[in-house]
DNA sequence: AATTTAGTTCGATATCTATCGAACTAAATC
DNA sequence: GATTTAGTTCGATAGATATCGAACTAAATT
């Protein structure tokens, strides 16, 4: 899920953290200078500080008395990068891509595995029979009264059913009235 | 500050959020869809969406039952500019640039505006001598009689102040034992 | 060595906000 | 027209965090 890029953005969504780093896209500030120019206390500028060269994007060189922060360039021209098509999917990569399809099936399913109903929105219909279709074995042959059945588990219209999951391409049928078998996605 | 770049950070500035970006970085979704998911429920995304919204990143359009949303691949471009040297350091133009002069000066004045001590810190000596300088008059002369005067409301030690101010080219003198007179910085 | 000074760490607090459920709206299906 | 369904708005709540003060550390000046 890109951790690094969520830290980035949280680590900017604070204005006076924004103006931190605003201040020193300028030049090099000691803590002290950057507390007084944003009116805040010291252990506060010292947690905003912490918080950005934590993503690498400031960092410090103690200089006499005083901590002089600066910008990291490299870290802020990486930062241009991270924003790319790319990335941006490769945050999603870690959502569950059935998660909508077990939904569907779950709010369609009786405790027992059995439909409430048929679903007629098309997208919920789908996810449905695919669930269905799980039913049979692939390479298996089946009879028509085989076929129904095994749908009958599911919802008394098994007639519905049948159809469906051969319009679907789920399921495939010998010629005229032969068998039916279970195809792969 | 840039209130834009704000908004912008902390619309991003969370997890959901930023899965939400990615997966309509794929595709557009509905969201339900979305919804089901990211393991939520529908009011917390019409938050999420509404906020994404607001900073213009993503829209909707209705599409039957569903409104379906979809990145903004305008406002995806304009992101990445966002982040360069001007947009940075035009976030801090909101900070009063004199402020840590102020609390120098403020940290070393007594009430009645007399100096407890003067900074031995090159950087705070130099605020302090700026706001005395202040004193003085453009364009006006002094002799050194005077300018001891008015240096003793400040503090004791007006010869230090006297050749700092010098040293400083915050005042300067005629020749050899002339009148002072203030230097414009 | 003692003292001053910038900076950090830690705890407490107040503010912000992500999340949810309930009530409501809008649109499509029956 | 009644009903279902996706979506929004609103209020409440729990969790996150920005801010501060106090205690402490490290370094430099006296």
């Amino acid at each position: 899920m890109n951790e690094e890029l969520l830290s980035f953005f949280k680590a900017l969504a604070d204005a006076n953290r924004l103006k931190i780093v605003g201040l020193l896209a300028g030049h090099p500030y000691s803590g002290e200078e950057l507390a007084a120019l944003l009116g805040l206390k010291p252990s506060t500028v010292s947690h905003h500080l912490a918080r950005l060269a934590g993503i690498g994007l400031v960092s410090a060189r103690p200089e006499g008395y005083y901590n002089v922060w600066q910008l990291e360039p490299a870290a802020l021209e990486r930062t241009r990068l991270l924003f790319s098509q790319d990335d941006l999917q490769q945050v999603a990569a870690g959502v569950d891509a059935d998660a909508y399809d077990h939904k569907v099936i779950a709010d369609f399913s009786r405790p027992d595995g059995t439909l409430k109903e048929i679903p007629a929105q098309r997208k919920k219909r789908e996810a449905v029979l695919r669930h269905v279709a799980q039913a049979f074995v692939p390479g298996e042959r089946y009879s028509e009264k085989q076929v129904n059945t095994m749908l009958a588990r599911f919802h008394p219209d098994t007639a519905s059913l049948r159809r469906e999951l051969v319009g679907m391409h789920l399921m495939a049928r010998e010629g005229g009235g032969g068998d039916y078998w279970r195809l792969d996605p």
